[in-house]
DNA sequence: CCCCTTCTTTGGAATAGTTCTAATTATCGC
DNA sequence: GCGATAATTAGAACTATTCCAAAGAAGGGG
């Protein structure tokens, strides 16, 4: 396989994205990553760590906070803040926006139009080096009827 | 300063909007208030708290969460949060951005064209129901010489 | 292969920010 | 002034995370 602009994430992409940065592939490092791009529903690192477990019962919670925070460093991996609850982690690399629900407290991605990114980067004041911009809605999730 | 300039909310409002929700006027809201109303940089709890000490030498930090809180919920002030960071507060009302400088931890206002705001709520998929959207853009301050 | 260095994992202790608790103190309506 | 209610206080408790020091892999050169 060639290599793509855009990382696929892949499991097999891991190696090469740890070597790229001078990290070894480890299976911790590999399972956890694996978890994440299994189920996207944005789990947080003790999350990860009761998904993880089956597979390697001797794994930490501090190496699921290592790895973790291997991935996000190798950008294999985005780290998701919403008002000071526990980090939860999302393997979809593409620019995009968070719905958080008051009700479920579950985190969903949503999909922004690039121009959008643009225009919001375009209203920064001179001065301002912005290299990174955060969107966060906050509500609720309405059933909707259609399946 | 940044830009995000607002309707003075002032001191004398506070009496009225807490009795608004059935709440007291006690010297520690009408202090923290102040606080905030006086330097509107952000400060978090504890900074609050070295603030508000002079003039309340007896108040306690718990007492501070407390009143920040009340503030909140009455909305005369918005809480503001970074990446896990210590909770920000912010008495500005208008509906803005924010910028967090990733060298000096400052944040600053960043106001937004209200036409921005409602774009970015026509993206929200249908079955969603946002009733707040949180802007936050990172990176670096460049220096102008004037503060 | 074996040794050496380097990287990684591990469990537990430590930390930061915040919330909880139970007791005291202040305030309002009567 | 009195009783009911609300607010404050100090300190303990809590949660999510990071730190630490020791033990465990994992390549590379001889």
């Amino acid at each position: 396989m060639s290599s793509a602009t855009t990382t696929a994430p892949h499991p097999a992409g891991l190696a090469r994205k740890l070597a790229d940065s001078g990290l070894r592939s480890t299976p911790q490092r590999e399972v956890v990553y694996e978890v994440l791009l299994k189920r996207r529903d944005h789990p947080t690192a003790d999350e990860v760590f009761t998904r993880v477990k089956p597979e390697l019962p001797s794994i930490s919670l501090a190496t699921v906070y290592n790895c973790l925070e291997t991935l996000v460093q190798c950008d294999l991996v985005r780290a998701v803040n919403f008002e000071r609850g526990p980090t939860r982690y999302c393997p979809n690399l593409i620019p995009h926006a968070h719905f958080h629900d008051e009700v479920t407290g579950q985190t969903h991605d949503i999909d922004l139009p690039p121009a959008l990114f643009a225009k919001l980067k375009a209203v920064v004041p001179a001065g301002f080096d912005a290299n990174a911009v955060e969107i966060t809605f906050r509500g609720k999730f309405i059933a909707s009827s259609v399946n």
